[in-house]
DNA sequence: AGTGTATCCTGCAGGC
DNA sequence: TGCCTGCAGGATACAC
């Protein structure tokens, strides 16, 4: 569920939170959410501060006092709520784990599929699961430039690049969708196939939507809550995903969603053309 | 190398 | 109202 824009807002949320708490005990109510045992997860937590909160991708990443980090992916509908209320709205509604401080607080690891995943790793596991994940899409280390080899190496479809973590870090089904109508490039073309211009558009409706989105606090489906439970506003701009059947924002036409790699995909058909688009010859040279 | 499929789970919307 | 099917912001493992 949790794409980079809605760690990012989570991550904001927690960051004037968490730090300088100190963990007094850890409550599992559901192991299967743990990268490791129960006992293991508790006793690498137990007595350690909250020095830090990154974002890694779409990993929530909370360093630790002595050193080492606590990683946080959420998969489809995993969040974290820092002291919220027992009961009422904002009140966690499926916790996996507490995690209970010595100020008397919490943080609820609140998770609906349980399909969230969270591990205590020492520094250097930490830092090579950090280098483990393609760069960050918002850093100076994605320029046009970089982008273009990337793509260059794979004849993977591009909204399947762009989903694989290991080639850019942090970009989800709905972020996808969003760059590729902005970009008018077909969900299906062969990363290899995109020329310079592309490339180029690519690269700024990525960044853009991404940003957009982070100013909007995310999107919201359905389970996204940011830190303090609230919604994200993102989802009144979406133009592409979840709008199958409604005109096109850029020319009219009607949105179609495709399947394929087992996601669904959005896309304007004539915005988005597979062949021929502009005469520039995408989906590829024969041979 | 890349693709399709299955798996982990629960909840919700829509059709009947 | 109930039952059934399909679908969901993710990640991984497997066979081909």
């Amino acid at each position: 569920m949790p794409e980079l824009p809605e760690v990012e807002t989570i991550v904001r949320g927690l960051r004037p939170r968490l730090p300088g708490r100190r963990v007094r005990s850890v409550e599992v109510v559901h192991g299967d959410v743990l990268a490791e045992e129960s006992s293991t997860f508790r006793g690498r937590l137990e007595g350690r501060s909250l020095a830090a909160v990154d974002r890694r991708g779409k990993n929530v990443i909370v360093a630790l006092e002595p050193p080492g980090a606590l990683w946080v992916n959420l998969g489809m509908t995993g969040v974290l709520l820092p002291d919220p209320p027992s009961r009422g709205p904002g009140a966690p509604t499926h916790p996996a784990v507490r995690i209970f401080f010595g100020d008397g607080g919490v943080l609820v690891y609140d998770d609906v599929r349980r399909f969230g995943r969270l591990e205590v790793l020492g520094e250097g596991a930490s830092r090579r699961r950090g280098e483990a994940l393609g760069p960050e899409p918002l850093s100076e280390a994605l320029d046009p430039a970089r982008l273009e080899t990337l793509l260059a190496a794979s004849r993977a479809p591009i909204r399947s690049w762009l989903l694989d973590q290991k080639k850019v870090a942090g970009v989800g089904n709905i972020y996808a969708n969003e760059a590729l109508h902005r970009a008018r490039i077909h969900p299906k073309r062969p990363a290899r196939t995109l020329n310079p211009e592309e490339v180029s558009r690519l690269h700024r409706a990525l960044r853009k939507v991404l940003r957009s989105a982070i100013e909007a606090g995310g999107t919201t489906i359905r389970d996204f809550r940011d830190a303090g439970g609230g919604e994200g506003a993102f989802g009144t701009r979406l133009r592409a995903y979840g709008r199958e059947g409604e005109p096109c924002l850029g020319c009219g036409g009607e949105i179609r969603r495709i399947v394929f790699g087992g996601r669904s995909a959005f896309l304007c058909p004539r915005c988005q053309r597979e062949t021929g688009a502009d005469g520039e010859a995408p989906g590829g040279r024969p041979g």
